[in-house]
DNA sequence: TGCCAGGCCGGGT
DNA sequence: ACCCGGCATGGC
């Protein structure tokens, strides 16, 4: 693939122009970015928004509230996201992290270099590379560019990857070819989102509107 | 109605 | 090093 930089730079203005801005991560704090990122792992955001709704009605979203809440309560409680055992452990093993290590402030976990922060993160259970980069981006404002199944499916979908490029891989595409900015990689991701929620579905994709189709043509 | 969602881990080859 | 099952609710 040649000029990756232009094809990259095309698919964003063609996203942006079709979607608009969607003025990502939708939340209230960084600290909800946090515990939003775990929740919607492989995971409808429509039912992430219930968990953290309930979250809120107890006014526990918060570090030590939730550190001090009981495994077993705080897994009723994010019921509605799914896996919810699991993500209840996960959403602890974080909270557990950040006040043992940083007093429960985010502004001092972030304050931190951001290789050596990442992987930290990456060494707590639960959290993978997306989650962490989420983490990172949105709610740090590290200029990290976040990779998920959407982004995947787009561009293979495309032709723009082959089939088993790895996460690493399609970072490193984003983030050789864009200027390093925190704005642009919070946008481009959740139009990629956007996207992939409208047209790029995993068994019935819609190509016939999706602005990307015919991307090659128009090159 | 059945398929799938903004992953990740652990155990088996 | 892969590959795959498990985790689970609610939307469309």
């Amino acid at each position: 693939m040649k000029n990756k930089a232009k094809i990259l730079k095309e698919i964003y203005e063609r996203l942006l122009n079709h979607f608009g801005p969607q003025n990502w991560w939708p939340a209230q704090s960084p600290f909800e970015i946090c515990i939003g990122a775990i929740l919607t792992q492989n995971t409808n955001w429509k039912n992430v928004e219930k968990a953290l709704k309930n979250l809120n009605k107890h006014s526990l979203l918060d570090p030590f509230k939730l550190y001090s809440l009981e495994l077993k309560d705080l897994s009723q409680l994010i019921k509605p996201s799914g896996f919810y055992n699991l993500k209840a452990k996960r959403l602890k093993n974080f909270i557990k992290f950040l006040i043992e290590e940083y007093n429960g402030n985010l502004e001092t976990m972030f304050s931190e270099k951001l290789e050596v922060l990442r992987n930290k993160l990456l060494s707590i259970k639960g959290l993978g590379k997306e989650t962490v980069d989420s983490i990172l981006l949105y709610a740090g404002n590290f200029p990290l560019f976040v990779v998920d199944t959407y982004t995947y499916r787009i561009l293979s979908r495309h032709q723009l990857v082959p089939e088993e490029v790895s996460y690493d891989e399609i970072q490193a595409l984003f983030m050789e070819n864009l200027p390093a900015e925190v704005k642009l990689y919070q946008e481009y991701h959740a139009l990629l989102v956007a996207c992939g929620k409208s047209f790029c579905k995993n068994q019935k994709p819609n190509c016939s509107q999706c602005p990307l189709t015919f991307l090659f043509m128009d090159l």
